[in-house]
RNA sequence: GCGGGCGUGGCGGAAUGGCAGACGCGCCAGACUUAGGAUCUGGUGGGGUCACCCGUGGAGGUUCAAGUCCUCUCGCCCGCACCA
């Protein structure tokens, strides 16, 4: 068979490939970016890691997947800003210091240096000039400046409230790290403590987040579903109920203002101050333990959700602003002191929770809202009653529709000053504050004179000192640093105290891929020309860990740079792009389940490009990959494969023209439609749908077309220059997916320059017509047949072609013909009875 | 409970309403080999009297035609969860 396969193949071995071009794409420095030029610009960022000791497969599948994306869009012609760096504050560093002594700053590089290899070993096309980690002080030292920058416009304070504390990791959390009651980091049960933190007012911001939500169409629906429940915006009302003789009001918010007149009893939280004051003497011993026993309650239970409805009569009375009737005040553990005014109206009738308390403690169930055609009765209902209807025991406004009346009553309570319309958020205040030591510092000093007093811009950056010693007294070593403490009041120049506490490491995350554009600036964060060039990030893409935490801190944050006029973006990220995870035996890797695969170990058996391949092909992006080793080394094969027949047909291409000329025919002519269908399947599959599976898919068609090409039709009758076109578009359409052998083969077949500096292959829309179709001829929906038909027939011609098919005519015979579908280029369905 | 997603061969996964299962893994057979866990070729959803029939979690429906659209239903995963 084939003579012109060489008798001794090359092999293909990987590790002197991958290593050779390494070198190479450093030396040349293909991958820098320049910070201005005339072509379109691209931001291609993956979310930065946290330098945890060694990159695990959600890394390697993260970057896979930004490098296919930045080095496409590279081959398109883009100017691509593609970096990576380091999200280096944190935790870990800190508890190793504790367990075994090493400076959580040595723990810290010793580690990115680690990292920094294993992504070098991946071959990630990043600018690496621009890498930079958040815990050295010429990056922190521009997170202290915007602290104080928020700090100056009011946006960040400090505020004495009831905080999350997470036990085991010492230190106070912000809502966004509570997960089912328990910290997101540990899993530990937060306690709730009172004390006096750092917080920054992203309220203030919280209608804009949820408004431009609808501008981020190219984020997945369930990130934004899920910001938006996170901000959780509520339209109602705010009543007063004055209280029975004291001086004083109870607050609600309702989003149904219209069940006002259903309102049989009032209920306050159990942490709220109101409480004490308002009970009785005679209930005071018996409301005190109830609410020192819902209090403990509370804390253990806001991991177990929902629970048992339990309160108690305050023996206190407030009056309803609608209709003047004395309605008694409870306190119940169902209402949260964090959310409205810690005060809830009680409407039994049409609100399901209320509903339940009320029949628990006999308290009078009436309703208010009739639906049309039927008739509630508050005795014997079984349930709440939510949905619309018309109101009924509530004087003037019988007979309304409920959803007018909403408007009606809150413009009624308005007239008397006793309610207005408000609306109300979920989301709370982010605390910023950590009790511990390896973290940016907040650049605050505390002046027994002056009080509270930011450290000027001109003192920045407060260093974070280094030789510290760690105990495990679940204290930051900064507070017995004296040296560190103590400092002199910058307005009074009188002895001072720095503050101690550090900033959330999702404050360092808020900003860094504004600093990616200028990392070594000096006179502020960033340049505002090379930020105003690169911005927004056109591809984010990360876990969905952060669509709350991280996605909407860093939204906050360029809102509020907008607002300070040192950024022109109003939303950080254009597009997101949410990857899935990578399970083993179902399940995601972890070491306490024994199922974690090393990306170390598969650089080493198989090489970057297999790995790379196989992450990317093994499950589309946005979905979690079974890691599989057999489907491993079914990619190994796959550029093996390639190798193979590349390395066999050098000899043949090396005089042909790139392009093929003339007309060309038969198999000639089928290898090239081949070749440029492939081409334009790899493009639409990349482009418009991230579907990087299909595309490596497609590859491999081309692959066993070129292979059949090769072995099934003799030398003679192959156009060289169809060859070498296969060969060629080949490498570029897998050299976004597999760097090292593509550079490699591309040199081989004669190329100077690396194939990461070519563009990326056009078809030729000519080349893709057919001259002839196969067709399915159905009857009655049911394949019976197939021909072959000219590719330019018309649906009547191919119609009368298809009734002459003799199978047809035979199945056809003594039947009816009712109808018949011609689908051109597809099939055609006849109808019989 | 609310919100989002997903159910397709032995497995990972493909299919603008138009041939279900592309591509890969695995498996079966053959070729070449001292040998092969290398490579190449062919086969591979189930049933069958070889006409065909049945098959995309289940039941209906729309359509000439449904994995795809509609209604109901079951199961799994993720997020939020007493939000007034």
């Amino acid at each position: 068979m084939p003579l012109e396969v060489p008798a001794v193949e090359e092999r293909y071995v990987f590790a002197e490939i991958e290593e050779k071009w390494r070198r190479k794409w450093e030396e040349d420095g293909i991958y820098h970016v320049p910070d201005f030029s005339d072509r379109p610009k691209y931001y291609c960022l993956e979310m930065f890691p946290y330098p945890s000791g060694n990159l695990h497969m959600g890394h390697v599948r993260n970057y896979a997947i930004g490098d296919v994306v930045a080095r496409f869009k590279t081959m398109r012609g883009y100017d691509v800003l593609h970096p990576m760096g380091w999200d280096a504050f944190g935790l870990p560093a800190e508890n190793t210091a504790i367990k075994h002594g090493v400076p959580p700053a040595k723990w810290t590089w010793d580690n990115i240096n680690t990292m920094r290899g294993q992504l070098k070993l991946l071959g990630v096309s990043y600018d690496w000039r621009r890498e930079f980690a958040t815990c050295h002080h010429g990056y922190y030292r521009w997170t202290q400046w915007l602290f104080l920058q928020l700090y100056h416009r009011g946006l960040a304070y400090k505020a004495k409230a009831p905080v999350n504390w997470c036990p085991s990791c010492t230190t106070v959390l912000a809502n966004e790290q509570v997960v089912a009651g328990a910290c997101e980091r540990c899993k530990t049960v937060v306690e709730r403590r009172e004390l006096e933190q750092w917080f920054f007012r992203i309220t203030a911001y919280a209608d804009r987040l949820l408004a431009d939500l609808k501008k981020l169409t190219g984020w997945p629906e369930k990130v934004k579903v899920m910001q938006e429940n996170w901000i959780g915006r509520s339209e109602g009302a705010e009543i007063a109920f004055p209280i029975v003789g004291m001086d004083e009001q109870i607050r609600v918010f309702t989003t149904r203002p219209d069940t006002l007149g259903g309102v049989t009893y009032m209920a306050i939280a159990p942490e709220h101050p109101l409480g004490a004051r308002v009970t009785a003497p005679e209930h005071r011993a018996a409301v005190g333990a109830f609410v020192e026993r819902a209090r403990r309650l509370s804390e253990l239970d806001r991991t177990t959700g929902e629970h048992e409805k339990e309160g108690i009569f305050t023996g206190a009375y407030c009056v309803n602003p609608l209709n003047g009737e004395k309605v008694p005040i409870y306190i119940a553990n169902y209402v949260l002191m964090e959310y409205g005014t810690g005060c809830v109206m009680g409407v039994p009738a049409h609100d399901q929770r209320d509903f339940e308390f009320a029949r628990k403690y006999g308290l009078p169930v009436r309703v208010v809202i009739q639906p049309d055609g039927a008739s509630l009765d508050g005795d014997t209902m079984p349930e709440a009653y939510t949905g619309p209807g018309r109101l009924v025991n509530t004087g003037e406004f019988n007979g309304l529709p409920n959803v007018e009346a909403i408007k009606k009553i809150t413009q009624h309570l308005e007239a008397q000053g006793m309610g207005r319309y408000q609306v109300r958020y979920r989301l709370r205040d982010w605390l910023i504050s950590r009790q511990r030591y390896w973290g940016a510092p907040i650049p605050i000093v505390y002046c027994d004179d002056c009080g509270a007093v930011p450290v000027p811009e001109s003192a920045l950056p407060v260093l974070l000192p280094e030789n510290v010693a760690f105990k495990p007294t679940g204290k930051s070593p900064l507070l017995d640093l004296s040296a560190f403490v103590n400092t002199t009041c910058p307005t009074c120049g009188g002895p001072a105290r720095r503050e101690t506490d550090t900033m959330d490491t999702f404050m360092c995350s808020s900003w860094y891929y504004f600093r990616f554009t200028s990392p070594r600036e000096e006179n502020g964060p960033w340049d505002l020309d090379r930020v105003n060039r690169w911005l927004p990030v056109d591809q984010y893409i990360g876990g969905v860990e952060h669509a709350i935490l991280h996605l909407l801190y860093s939204r906050f944050f360029t809102k509020f740079l907008y607002d300070a006029g040192l950024v022109k973006v109003e939303e950080p990220f254009t597009n997101l792009l949410t990857q899935g995870m990578v399970l083993k035996n179902g399940a995601k890797m972890s070491k306490s389940k024994g199922n974690v695969v090393s990306p170390e170990d598969i650089l080493t058996r198989f090489g970057a490009d297999t790995t790379r391949l196989f992450v990317l092909f093994a499950a589309p992006p946005e979905r979690d990959l079974e890691w599989s080793d057999q489907g491993v080394e079914g990619c190994y094969r796959f550029l093996q494969r390639v190798w193979r027949l590349v390395t066999s047909v050098l000899e043949e291409i090396r005089e042909a023209p790139d392009t093929p000329s003339g007309a060309l025919v038969g198999v000639n002519r089928s290898m090239r439609r081949l070749t440029h269908q492939i081409i334009r399947k790899i493009t639409v599959d990349i482009e418009t749908r991230f579907n990087f599976n299909t595309a490596i898919s497609a590859a491999m068609e081309l692959v066993n077309g070129m292979y059949q090409f090769r072995d099934r039709i003799p030398a003679v009758d192959r156009d060289p220059a169809v060859m070498r076109e296969a060969v060629e578009k080949l490498l570029l359409l897998l050299a976004p997916f597999a760097p090292f052998i593509t550079d490699e083969l591309w040199a081989r077949c004669g190329h100077t320059t690396s194939i990461h500096r070519e563009p990326w292959p056009e078809y030729d829309p000519e080349m893709l017509v057919e001259d002839q179709v196969e067709i399915v001829v159905q009857i009655n929906g049911r394949v019976r047949d197939r021909m072959t038909v000219p590719a330019d027939i018309t649906p009547t011609e191919m119609q009368e072609a298809v009734l002459e098919q003799p199978r047809i005519r035979e199945l056809v015979a003594g039947k009816e013909v009712k109808k018949v579908i011609s689908v051109p280029g597809k099939l055609v369905n006849i109808v019989v009875r």
